[in-house]
DNA sequence: CGACTGGAAATAGTT
DNA sequence: CCAACTATTTCCAGT
């Protein structure tokens, strides 16, 4: 991670790069100077970044890094987060830089804190990655500049993405023709820039935008990609159908750490061999339970981001770097094409992509945009073609957390897609748009916009495990097109991720529905073949709508709202056979237990079983206890469990534990977190709705059937405000909510640990900065847009009186005691939104969270909520999983190393 | 005829 | 290395 970290640094510097050699230290050297450099070139941004960096090492970076790791994922996250926000910068849209942006976010408080810590861990603690990095092919990604190789350049997967695009073109393509064409698709990725308006690239920042964009166009990708999403792409050409894709390898893939199955085609040989394993460990499969855990994962993309952002530069570095991608399958074309080569050039970034794609992705802007020509997106009638006044050049890569909320604007959910869908694969017919579950689809509505133009609202398939939200490599969204399909639309690629751009018109009181949007699942052994792709595609069929709408401010800011759906399951198997665990009566309950905790969801069973666990941070399991269940009251939808006392009933702090409905022995649904509260504490946990009493809380009562109620919408109530009970979903839902929380601002807090916020804040604050530097993307100050982009996290902790957070600007500060920034911004997006936001995100991804602390954590609920119902407020203190002593640690290395940074940055 | 679907057989990958 | 399972992907057939 680290080195990827160090990369990015570099791509931001641009220009030169610094090879990094793993060090953690030197990592963190080089990245001031770069910081410096690069402010140059974008200013801003970079002065954040170097703090960032710093900061990395720090604190947080060994906890965090380390649980992660043990996640799974490894690191990889947090590093990330920084880069990306170089990169957002200067790939405008690229997407990966994301994530930076935030844990800059964090800053505010924690962020900054959190980056670092990341980074620092990376490097050092994780042996992986060093291994990784030598062992695997270098990525250069450095820009041009230096090449660093970066071990797990790889893993990230970014590469990927590159070349993804052509993949798509293969199949999906074909049917898809219109919009993307054939190669050409590819280059959309940079979707900003894709969009018609977008200039994006143009960006603001000038020159160095250019070059950004330049690169964008290739780079980002793989850049970006983050990391998953990479690209599968390349693969998609894939292969032939004809005998079954998957098994290209034949064998059994390993996951192994290459996460890639090492098998693969001869032809791809090429860059495999290099390669192949690249992906390394991160990814390693992600086993159900590793997502849960997993939040780390963010790690990759974080990884991802980072590495897009290096990529930015120089576009060709980046081929470099990345590997090659396995094979494409383009049947069509040709099944061996392929593979890209590797590094070295191939990928030019991204761009690799396959030959087809490579003039268009190069292409700086035009690939993207459109240009008419290129894509045969159809081009409806609204906007499309018209260049939207969009002003902001880059758009946030799509791996980035955004909130749903800033200001005045708030994007929402109104009618959520049902639990299941089964997509469609190539090989298939469409298998038709999303469907709500009232019957009719899907409804997102942009709230606070009173302009008369009209906005584009960008939807793509993420993921819904526990890491951050990300774009899903193994799904795209596919454009359904027809008599009974009353909302146009238009594909475009960005990164290896197909994005469907729906008008939002004033006149439809910027709603829209979703009745255009289709699945199509790519074949696992497509994507699992692409060079940094990491993520595995078995079990992981578990998706999330995500829209995203980027409103330009009269400043010349662009604000970038995001919201993300409930988890859909998309396989036909799982929708059948797996127990779903939609909503939870409960988030938390005292240690005491006994209370009883309504499960809503779907496949459940008269024996299905109710397994509470408790992991330790490297995965063992501590405490494992079967609840019981009231059988009598049995429904295919509902359970009612009681809620088992935890292990110690003497707890100071609130534990973050798991459970999982199960109908057999692989039949498991996703971890659902829970929390046990100590009695004393009055911590503040959240869990919106329901009712959690902690013992000494009151609420708990309702719980369940409050929930219940709630269920399907939103929770209830909120908090309190006095409790600060976040509002996370209640339920969280299923798989997905998790990650939610991560994102959450709790999160970050805890990565950094809590204390960092806090401690870290003094320095912080120029990290702050930064990340909306790098938002730079929008211009303007920082506040919202930057923040927008960030994660809500970061939004509002930067701007975070600015920002308003969703109006409510409800921050919670009580809960950070610092008053860091960060716990506010995660309120501010949730609290919003009176409807209810999705959860956006998940987001957060922060990578930084602490295994622990990031899986359930808490601090978790708030964010997700999302409900905006609850406004509640909560804060979650991080504390409690942070251990003070560790936040200590954390604060002292973050001080030192703020220190050290700020010469630098500044010097 | 074509877009959807629901089912399920054929394959693959795990244990 | 094989068998039993499980998961994925391709086919079929009815609307």
């Amino acid at each position: 991670m680290q080195n990827s970290c160090l990369q990015v640094f570099s791509k931001f510097n641009f220009g030169s790069l610094v090879p990094s050699a793993g060090g953690n230290e030197t990592g963190l050297h080089l990245i001031a100077p770069l910081a410096t450099n690069m402010k140059s070139a974008e200013e801003d941004a970079f002065s954040y970044t170097p703090n960032v960096t710093l900061s990395l090492p720090i604190s947080m970076g060994n906890p965090c890094l380390s649980t992660q790791y043990h996640n799974l994922q490894s690191s990889s996250i947090i590093p990330m987060s920084s880069c990306h926000q170089d990169s957002y910068a200067l790939h405008n849209n690229g997407g990966a830089p994301g994530y930076y942006l935030t844990p800059n976010l964090r800053p505010n408080g924690a962020p900054a804190l959190e980056s670092p810590r990341i980074e620092i861990t990376a490097y050092g603690q994780f042996p992986e990655d060093e291994m990784e990095e030598s062992a695997l092919p270098m990525v250069k990604r450095v820009n041009s500049i230096v090449t660093l190789t970066l071990p797990n350049a790889d893993g990230y997967r970014d590469p990927s993405c590159l070349s993804p695009a052509s993949s798509l073109s293969s199949r999906s393509c074909n049917s898809e023709a219109s919009s993307y064409e054939s190669g050409f698709s590819y280059n959309y990725d940079n979707s900003p820039q894709n969009s018609p308006w977008q200039s994006p690239c143009v960006s603001p920042k000038g020159s160095s935008s250019l070059h950004s964009c330049t690169h964008a166009g290739s780079p980002r990708h793989s850049p970006s990609g983050s990391p998953r999403t990479s690209v599968a792409d390349e693969s998609w050409p894939a292969p032939p159908r004809g005998s079954r894709p998957g098994s290209p390898c034949n064998g059994k893939r390993k996951y192994s750490f290459n996460g890639a199955p090492t098998c693969r085609h001869p032809s791809y040989s090429p860059g495999n061999s290099p390669t192949v394993s690249p992906q390394g460990s991160p990814r390693v499969s992600v086993p159900d339970e590793a997502w849960l855990a997993n939040t780390n994962q963010y790690t990759n993309s974080a990884i991802v981001a980072a590495i897009n952002a290096l990529t930015t530069d120089g576009m060709a570095d980046l081929s470099d770097s990345v590997p090659l991608k396995s094979r494409k399958t383009s049947l069509e074309h040709s099944p061996a094409m392929s593979l890209k080569v590797e590094p070295g050039q191939e990928e030019p970034g991204p761009g690799e992509v396959g030959q087809d794609d490579y003039p268009a992705h190069r292409m700086p802007f035009k690939k993207e945009n459109y240009c008419g020509g290129f894509l045969d997106v159809p081009q409806h009638p609204y906007p499309w073609s018209k260049p939207k006044p969009y002003i902001s050049p880059s758009l946030p890569a799509l791996d980035w957390q955004l909130p749903s909320c800033s200001g005045p604007y708030s994007l929402q959910i109104e009618v959520q897609p049902k639990s299941h869908h089964r997509a469609h694969y190539e090989t298939e017919g469409s298998r038709g748009a999303v469907k709500a579950l009232s019957g009719g689809h899907p409804v997102v509505q942009l709230y606070g916009y009173m302009e008369s133009e009209p906005l584009t609202l960008q939807l793509f398939i993420g993921t819904a495990d526990d890491r951050l939200l990300r774009p899903h490599a193994f799904y795209q969204v596919h454009r359904i097109t027809g008599k009974t399909v009353s909302t146009a639309s238009h594909e475009v690629m960005q990164s290896n991720t197909k994005v469907l751009e729906i008008p939002l018109l004033p006149e439809n009181n910027m709603r829209a529905i979703i009745d255009c949007a289709g699945i199509l699942k790519l074949r696992n052994s497509d994507i699992e073949l692409r060079k940094g792709e990491t993520d595995i595609g078995r079990k992981n069929t578990r998706v999330r709508m995500v829209f995203r709408v980027h409103i330009n401010q009269p400043n010349g800011r662009t604000v970038s709202l995001q919201a993300a759906s409930n988890p859909i399951e998309c396989s036909q198997r799982s929708a059948q056979e797996l127990p779903l665990v939609e909503k939870q009566s409960a988030d938390s309950s005292p240690a005491t237990g006994g209370k009883t905790l309504v499960l809503s969801g779907h496949n459940f069973l008269p024996d299905s079983k109710v397994v509470f666990v408790e992991k330790a941070q490297d995965g063992h399991h501590l405490w494992e206890t079967e609840a019981k269940v009231d059988k009598d009251s049995f429904k295919s939808t509902t359970l009612l469990v009681e809620i088992p006392p935890y292990r110690n009933q003497r707890i100071s702090s609130p534990v973050q534990v798991n459970f999982y409905v199960c109908n057999g022995k692989r039949k498991r649904s996703q971890y659902q977190r829970f929390t046990y509260l100590s009695p004393n504490v009055p911590i503040i946990k959240t869990e919106p709705n329901d009712d959690y009493e902690p013992q000494g809380a009151p609420r708990l009562t309702m719980r369940s059937k409050a929930y219940y109620g709630q269920l399907g919408v939103t929770p209830a109530m909120p908090a309190d405000p006095g409790h600060c009970l976040v509002g996370g979903y209640p339920s969280s839902s299923p798989s997905s909510s998790p990650k939610l929380h991560d994102l959450s601002p709790a999160a970050y807090p805890k990565c950094l640990s809590g204390g960092q916020s806090h401690h870290a804040v003094p320095g912080i604050p120029a990290i702050q900065e930064a990340p909306s530097r790098p938002m730079g993307v929008h211009p303007g100050s920082p506040d919202h847009a930057p923040l927008a982009m960030l994660q809500p996290q970061v939004a509002s902790h930067l701007s975070s009186p600015g920002t308003g957070d969703c109006s409510h600007g409800y921050r919670p500060p009580a809960l950070f005691p610092n008053g860091s920034p960060a716990s506010s911004p995660v309120s501010p997006e949730t609290p919003f939104s009176p409807a209810y936001s999705p959860p956006q995100a998940p987001p957060a991804g922060s990578p930084h969270l602490t295994p622990v602390a990031a899986r359930s954590s808490p601090p978790t609920l708030l964010r997700e909520d999302s409900s905006p119902p609850t406004l509640a407020v909560t804060v979650k203190q991080e504390p409690q999983e942070l251990d003070q002593m560790y936040l200590d640690d954390v604060n002292e290395i973050i001080r030192n190393d703020l220190s050290s940074i700020s010469v630098h940055s500044h010097a």
